[in-house]
DNA sequence: ATCCCTTTGTGAACCGATGCACAAAGTAAC
DNA sequence: GTTACTTTGTGCATCGGTTCACAAAGGGAT
């Protein structure tokens, strides 16, 4: 029971915090194959990042290495868990169940780490009723009171574009703050909800930038001119 | 039949690339409405992002708006579309046809924007053989002559970590240089490949760490020691 | 042709993130 | 205890990106 320095700094920047979840998996498959301790150097490889940025990332949650030897895997995974909020467990619901709600709703990634489906909804009555990953698929009126009810606190929109920004809306309304959005538009929203997005097209058409680049390069000076 | 400027500047910055797709997002609903021209400032607010930074990010492709105008919607669809090598079409491949995999095959948007499915690959005799939104399951050992065939030049893996780097290493073998990665692992490329992932799981990660510190902020001073 | 109004394109200040490089802090061996 | 070695934690220079703010450019009215 040491007692380590815990400058636990408040305002953590948004990249380490989006590095943290990086370091932890690359963590937990240390802690699997038995590796008790690791240097900022072997995590930084495992991680994909460079070790500098791994050290300066970690030294914003505390002092919790040791010179000379490295970081305790269990303890890290502990600290960078518990900084990420981990420790408890977190209600999502899934609304709308198509093609990608679905493949949500089965994927088992998500249950590992503190997340728990706890919620499928959708408006098809065709869907509704359906059970799905060994839930009930409900319909879209009960939207505020399964939240509440589960105790809700992070929503995944699954739905299509035209009815995303509604649902947000009702969401928001009940109190939800952390949205992940799936369909291709820009939700409005106040500046105290978080919403992240995953956007498939624009990951593609980011490659198709580069890929072009890589193809054509230097000869692309074939103006159409 | 005009001349604009154009400085056509090698070296786009990664940040505006990645912004761009979401102009043309937003500009291809302005041209479905009817809109002829758009300001900086319209298209800003369309696309979520402050006017001074979409205007210049549209200045590092050329000069292509109108002091006191504003921007032709359909010359600038035509001109960002070229710049993200949308005008050609991309042929996909999908390895590993699982949950996620499917919902992929099936979704529409995808084709909407030059890229297009071109084969399904997966290692289960149970799924080789099925035909999933029009297109026949190949077997993952006929990988590297399908890419050739169907020149594919993107590939979207959707397999069990476990497996993602071994296919990685086989496409890239084979040429491929533009890669979609939805495995949660990191993948260990050459620098002349491209990789982007989507990791829901980081995603939610990011919001329950902001998401904790909205609930319990203050008071998670509460240490457990 | 001149004036007024709108909106672009960009110089410059600012801000956060990255990575180098090293002193400080620890271990281990004798 | 001293020495030799390892690895962290961080100061500092640097870089890419954002935002402000304004001069330059164009349109339209008179
Ligand atoms: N499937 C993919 O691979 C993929 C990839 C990228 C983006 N997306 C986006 O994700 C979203 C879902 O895609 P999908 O392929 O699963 O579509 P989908 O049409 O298969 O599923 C959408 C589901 O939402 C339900 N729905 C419609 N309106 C609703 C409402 N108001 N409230 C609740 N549910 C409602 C529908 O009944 C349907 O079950 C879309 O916005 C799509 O653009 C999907
Ligand atoms: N489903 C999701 O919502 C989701 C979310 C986030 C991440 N992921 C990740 O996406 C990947 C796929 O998820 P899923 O839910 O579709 O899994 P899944 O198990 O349903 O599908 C994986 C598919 O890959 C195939 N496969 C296995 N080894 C292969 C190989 N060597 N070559 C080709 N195909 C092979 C399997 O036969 C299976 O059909 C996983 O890495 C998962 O962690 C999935």
């Amino acid at each position: 029971m040491k007692s380590p320095s815990q400058p636990r700094d408040r305002g953590i920047p948004e990249a380490t915090v989006a590095r943290l979840p990086l370091y932890l998996r690359a963590l937990h498959g240390m802690a699997e194959r038995g590796v008790a301790t690791v240097s900022s150097e072997d995590l930084a490889v495992a991680a994909g990042v460079n070790s500098a940025k791994l050290r300066k990332d970690l030294s914003h949650l505390g002092s919790y290495g040791t010179r000379g030897v490295g970081y305790e895997v269990e303890y890290l995974v502990y600290q960078i868990s518990r900084e990420l909020g981990l420790t408890q467990d977190w209600a999502v619901a899934i609304v709308g169940v198509g093609n990608l709600g679905r493949a949500l709703a089965n994927y088992g990634g998500f249950a590992s780490r503190g997340f728990r489906v706890a919620a499928l909804l959708d408006a098809d009555p065709e869907v509704v009723g359906d059970t799905i990953a060994g839930l009930n698929v409900e319909h879209i009126d009960e939207l505020e009171a399964v939240i509440k009810r589960r105790g809700v606190s992070i929503v995944v929109l699954a739905t299509p574009a035209e009815a995303a920004q509604e649902v947000c809306d009702r969401v928001i309304a009940v109190g939800v703050t952390s949205i992940l959005n799936f369909a291709p538009v820009v939700l409005s929203v106040p500046d105290s909800v978080d919403v992240r997005k995953v956007d498939l097209s624009i990951e593609l058409q980011i490659l198709a930038f580069h890929e072009q680049r890589k193809a054509g390069g230097p000869l692309m000076a074939v103006d159409s001119q």
